[in-house]
RNA sequence: CGGCGUGUGGCUCAGUUUGGUAGAGCGCUACGUUCGGGACGUAGAGGCCGCAGGUUCAAAUCCUGUCACGCCGACCA
């Protein structure tokens, strides 16, 4: 094999882990830029993954009686003006439409950044009687937020989403939605794209601007930084009270509903980069993959190598796999390294000595591992080692994970390990955002969230000493 | 919004210090040989040097302005 031509570097992550992501993210063709900043093209690899995980979610939304809507994506100022802490979470980073053609409008409208008010202003038209409640409503749309800087789906100015927004007679049933909607998440989270996540709720500093509670999923990346995955917000009566909604209850008189909102972004698919992706570039999990298996034929000038490639295509896609042959012209070598910065998680090799024995071979993206099978029954093969990958990664991804959390019970410990380490810092909290502030200051650090599962790993609070209230994840997060 | 950096064939970049009329590698097209980890040969196509002014006999190169993009911070899904 000659070496003499420059393969295309994926710089490794150990060098360069911002680099590295780039690297990746345009090696395995998901996005290009465009001339606006911070608003991408989605290219069909990358736009696939999204699709795959709309399908997929949007099932479960379905499941628990979501309904589908679209609302607009203007809204006048007046309208988003009206919840104080809201307004004030927003404003910066708004855009502004302020013509129609060339007249002037009388009254500037923002695109939406999210649609809560949208969906507020609705629902007061909407709600009247508790016969109208619940409404539990969703859409897919985009969202745009005039970001400074801005890195390919972690953050863009446009964005690609799902926004949940609910409506309930009582704030116990609001609250239920809430929680049921984050466990989905999770649960999505690790079964689908094999990314384990921390429940948790947010402090009030981190919360949502006008919620009332905000919980969280906090994913860990491979460097060692939190990424939150997916927020659920419980707003209580507040927008209600803010948008003036109200509703004649059974016993005649009139209520302020409960509200929820709920999100997750196209920041998934930047999740899924970080917590699997390698040296080779993107490893896609079987369940998001737009091609689980690829088929590369090895001499397909040769007769009947095409032929045999396209019957494995055949059986595999009977049993209801995404599979492509590779019949261009280039070498194997080069389809081999393509797939594996793509992040194909099978890749089945077939050349005429194969075709001779009765034989594939099946090489796995992950980890790298190639094993001889059967031509006679491969659907069955593939199908057990998708299966066999999809929980192996999430397997990875959890021990991995693991060993980047850590525990500390003092100040001097806790600084010590973010000083040297980059992870998740489990310790206590006295519920003060004075230490929140300085933990943040000093050390660049977060609170990510108040876990759902509580211990109590210290008596005091890892900043100030005082009486701990509260078992906080700390990181730096993207 | 602050700091840094970059704009030259499709891509990555050299050329800018010292002004002299545009180069390389990859990619692309055609034909042929190859094919189990980014193969090779031959022949080709392709550039308003981000944009606007200025200096000069002469500007990719010097000056001024401007726009865009990228990275790092502060804020955020």
């Amino acid at each position: 094999m000659g070496d003499k031509k420059q393969v295309e570097q994926i710089t490794s992550m150990e060098v360069d882990f911002a680099q590295w992501y780039t690297d990746v993210v345009k090696k395995a063709d998901l996005i290009d830029y465009t001339s606006v900043k911070g608003c991408m093209v989605f290219k069909p690899a990358g736009y696939a993954i999204w699709e795959l995980i709309q399908k997929q979610m949007d099932e479960r939304f379905k499941a628990t009686g979501v309904e589908n809507v679209y609302l607009p994506m203007f809204i006048p100022e007046s309208l988003l003006e009206k919840e104080k802490d809201h307004v004030e979470g927003f404003a910066p980073e708004v855009a502004w439409v302020t013509h129609g053609g060339l007249q002037p409008l009388q009254e500037r409208m923002c695109v939406r950044p999210t649609s809560e008010t949208l969906f507020c202003d609705f629902y007061k038209n909407e709600v009247h009687s508790y016969r109208d409640l619940p409404k539990v409503y969703n859409q897919w749309c985009s969202v745009v937020r005039w970001e400074k800087e801005t890195r390919p789906f972690l953050r863009s100015r446009e964005f690609l989403w799902q926004e949940g927004h609910t409506i309930h007679a009582t704030a116990e049933e609001a609250e239920e939605r809430t929680i049921r909607m984050l466990n989905l998440y999770a649960q999505f989270c690790e079964e689908i794209l094999a990314i384990p996540v921390i429940k948790g709720r947010k402090t009030d500093k981190e919360k949502f601007a006008g919620a009332e509670a905000t919980y969280t999923i906090e994913a860990l990346m491979h460097d060692g930084k939190a990424l939150q995955s997916g927020t659920s917000h419980n707003f209580g009566d507040g927008f209600a009270r803010a948008f003036d909604i109200q509703f004649t209850d059974k016993d005649n008189t009139l209520k302020y509903p409960f509200q929820t909102s709920w999100g997750t972004t196209t920041r998934l698919i930047g999740a899924i980069i970080m917590v699997h992706g390698d040296d080779n570039g993107l490893v896609l999990p079987p369940k998001v993959a737009p091609t689980q298996a690829v088929i590369v034929p090895i001499r397909q000038q040769q007769e009947g190598v095409l032929e045999a490639a396209e019957g494995i295509r055949k059986a595999l896609v009977d049993k209801g796999f995404r599979v492509k042959v590779d019949d261009t012209d280039k070498s194997p070598g080069w389809k081999f390294a393509e797939a594996e910065m793509r992040g194909i998680p099978v890749r089945v090799e077939i050349g005429p000595k194969d075709i001779e024995a009765g034989k594939a071979v099946l090489a796995r993206r992950d980890t790298g591992e190639k094993t001889e099978c059967a031509i006679d029954g491969i659907a069955d093969t593939v199908e057990k080692l998708l299966d066999k990958i999809q929980k192996d990664m999430l397997e990875r991804a959890r021990q991995r994970r693991d060993l980047q959390t850590y525990t500390a019970t003092s100040k001097e410990e806790f600084e010590k390990i973010f000083s040297e380490k980059t992870g998740f810092v489990r310790a206590m909290w006295c519920g003060d955002e004075a230490c929140e502030n300085e933990i943040k200051e000093k050390l660049s650090v977060t609170s990510r969230c108040m876990p759902f599962e509580q211990e109590k790993i210290s008596d005091k609070c890892v900043c100030c000493g005082k009486e701990a209230k509260k078992l906080v994840y700390w990181g730096k997060a993207y």
